[in-house]
Parts: structure tokens; C-alpha cells; sequence
DNA sequence: TGACAACATGAGTGGCGACTCATAATTTGA
DNA sequence: TCAAATTATGAGTCGCCACTCATGTTGTCA
């Protein structure tokens, strides 16, 4: 079942590789071409797809680190005790997605879904903590459910990033947002 | 400076592309190949692209339609006097652009931007009114801006559609949403 | 009605991007 | 050090799409 272990240079590449996709999906989004992410990695295009199959599998592969990025964000946050730390987590992950497209591609594939959490430390789990916390500290309305602060937060970055909202603007609606959020 | 009139079966197939790229776009998104349009408006691609000699003019033109048809129904609902028109109209436009990609597109373009606008009835300046009517009657807090409700109005439809939201899911944020908006 | 201008047609062009594969270069274990 | 296995290379294939143009068709007006 378990893979023969990677020759040094292929480790090298892969690492090189997923480096650069995220930078180059993080600037020009999960469009950008796969030449473009070889380039960024100093690598040849078949080499890039001897990694990654496809297009979707260098995808998934990073918005699985970046997942467990914004869940351990997350996990911090809460066990920090700040009874606010799920608007501070929200206006955290919008300013993120400003510079970093991925982060919208993940919300959109729903990478929050707290359905089918294989990993042990899911962001939906994550959050979910944060948003009990958040309830019970009367920070945010009683009545207020995971699937809806998900879905703030995708229009959020959506909106963010489509519009190209400027600071001042981002700043004023995301505060609107939490402003729908609490009591 | 003025174009001679078209020809019977000219002015005709411009209608007929139009309705088709609204059909089109709607259904499939702005990305839909040119090729679909002409299928659908029963007609070759060379006619389509005589009308409308890019695939951006086609969606000037499908865009205008929908700005002054928004504008009319801003209008329309200011003219009853409804205090919460401004509610009414965001909610409207929501469930409107999940079935209508188009308004996505239009909201993502800068189609409500108050700043250029030549035409007369505005869709920006219609919003305007319903915003100062609401304020006036006390329905949303005083020092909620213009530009603010339509980059609330912008991330729900953004995110309705991206992260493909359920009925009800729908419905609870964008009751959120107004939350924030009201006092 | 005839003849010309306006219009329609659709196969063709160019460009782009995902993905492949024959060949060349490296690594590794003996 | 040296073969055998693994990996890298990058020109090439394939499909999609915006856009063109030579040719055929149709509306219009005298």
C-alpha cells in the first residue's frame, strides 16, 4: 500500500512545485496555467504532471495545506479564550483572501464543509468550535448556525476579491457582516 | 453620426442573438463559447459577430438591458413608498441572480457604480434613493453608505452562486445580511 | 422585376492550455 | 564505478474558443 520513497531531486521538484502553485494561484488564480507554475518552479511541464496527474490534483493538493493552515489559525484562536475570536478569525480570512486567490477557490469547493472531514483536525470542526464559543460568550446570536458564518465568509472573500473592494470599503462591509452576526 | 436602419431580417436575428445570449449567458455564464449563442439564436457565428464585432460588446449590450431593468424595478419599488423597499429589492435581486449568472456579471463589472453613469436612470442612483427613503424611516441604521449595500449586495450573489448555497441556506444569510443593514 | 447593397453562412485561422511520450539526464544500490 | 530504475525534459497532440473571410443569399428600391 505504501509508495516506494521519492528519489532526492523528485522530493526537491515536488516541493519546488507546490511552492510556486501556490504562489501563482495565489496572484492569478486557479486559471493560470500549469507552464506558468512549472516556470515559477524552475521545472518542465511534464514534470509538473508527473507529480500531479492533473490540474485538480496539484489543486487539492494545496487546498489541503492551506486548509489545515487556516485550521490550525483557527484552533489558536480558540484556545486563546477571546470570546471574539470567530469575528477576528472572519476578518482575518477576508484580509488573507485579498492577496491570495486561493483561499476563495477553497471556500467555493467547499473546503468548510463539515461533512466529510477525513482529516483529524478539520476547519469546519475549527470553526465550529470558535462559533460555540462565540454563542456561549453571547458574542454572536444564539440562533446563529455554522452553514450561515460559512456562507458570510464565502461571500465575503467572493465579493472582496470580484469587486476589488478597496480597504476603506472592505473594512466598512466586513464589519457589516459581523455586524449581522452579533446581538 | 447616425447609422442607416437595418435591414427587416437584420434588426430581426439582433433580437434573436440578444434574447439567445441572455438565455445563454444566464444558464451557463459568461464563459459560454460564442458558438452556443448563435446555436441557440439559430444562426451562424459570422452573424453574431456582424452585430456585435466582440464577444465584450455582446455583453455591453445583454448588460444594459439587465442595468435598466434593475433601475425600473429600483424605481418602481421607491415609488411605492415602502420603507423597506431597499430590503425587498436586495432580497429580489439574490434570488434573481441565482437563476441569472448575468447579474453576477454585472455586479462583478461595476454595473452599479454611481460614479459614470450617462444614462439617465441610473441603477446606481435608483439605489441611492431607496437607500435615503429606508434611512429616512428609521428601516436601516443612519451611517450605512450606498457603496456598502452594494458590496453586501455583491458577496451574496457572488457567494449564492460560487458555493451554489440551498433555498433555505439562502434565505438565513441573506437575512443576515439585512441584519447588519438594519438597527 | 432586376440589380445592387446589405446581410448570412460556416469552414478556416490562430492562439491557448491541459496533457502525453520518446528521449535524455540523474540517482541509487551494489 | 556502473548498470538499472527513476525522473526530467519539452516539443507535440488535442480540443476549445474567439474571430475572419470568401462565397452565397436576401431585402430593398428604382
Amino acid at each position: 500500500m505504501s509508495e516506494p520513497p521519492l528519489r532526492a531531486d523528485a522530493r526537491r521538484n515536488r516541493t519546488r512545485i507546490l511552492a510556486a502553485a501556490v504562489e501563482v494561484f495565489d496572484r492569478h488564480g486557479t486559471s493560470a496555467s500549469t507552464e506558468e507554475v512549472a516556470r515559477c518552479a524552475g521545472v518542465a511541464v511534464g514534470t509538473v504532471f508527473r507529480h500531479f496527474p492533473t490540474k485538480a490534483d496539484l489543486l487539492a493538493a494545496i487546498m489541503k495545506d492551506l486548509q489545515d493552515r487556516l485550521a490550525t489559525r483557527a484552533e489558536t484562536l480558540a484556545a486563546e479564550g477571546d470570546p471574539t475570536a470567530l469575528l477576528t478569525f472572519f476578518a482575518e480570512v477576508v484580509e488573507h483572501a485579498v492577496g491570495a486567490r486561493t483561499v476563495v477557490h477553497l471556500l467555493a469547493v467547499g473546503g468548510m464543509d463539515v461533512g466529510v472531514d477525513r482529516q483529524v483536525a478539520g476547519l469546519g470542526k475549527a470553526l465550529d468550535t470558535l462559533l460555540v464559543r462565540a454563542r456561549e460568550a453571547g458574542t454572536v446570536r444564539a440562533d446563529v448556525k455554522l452553514d450561515e458564518v460559512i456562507a458570510l465568509l464565502t461571500a465575503a472573500c467572493h465579493g472582496a476579491l470580484a469587486a476589488g473592494w478597496a480597504p476603506d470599503l472592505r473594512h466598512r462591509t466586513v464589519a457589516r457582516l459581523l455586524d449581522g452576526l452579533r446581538l
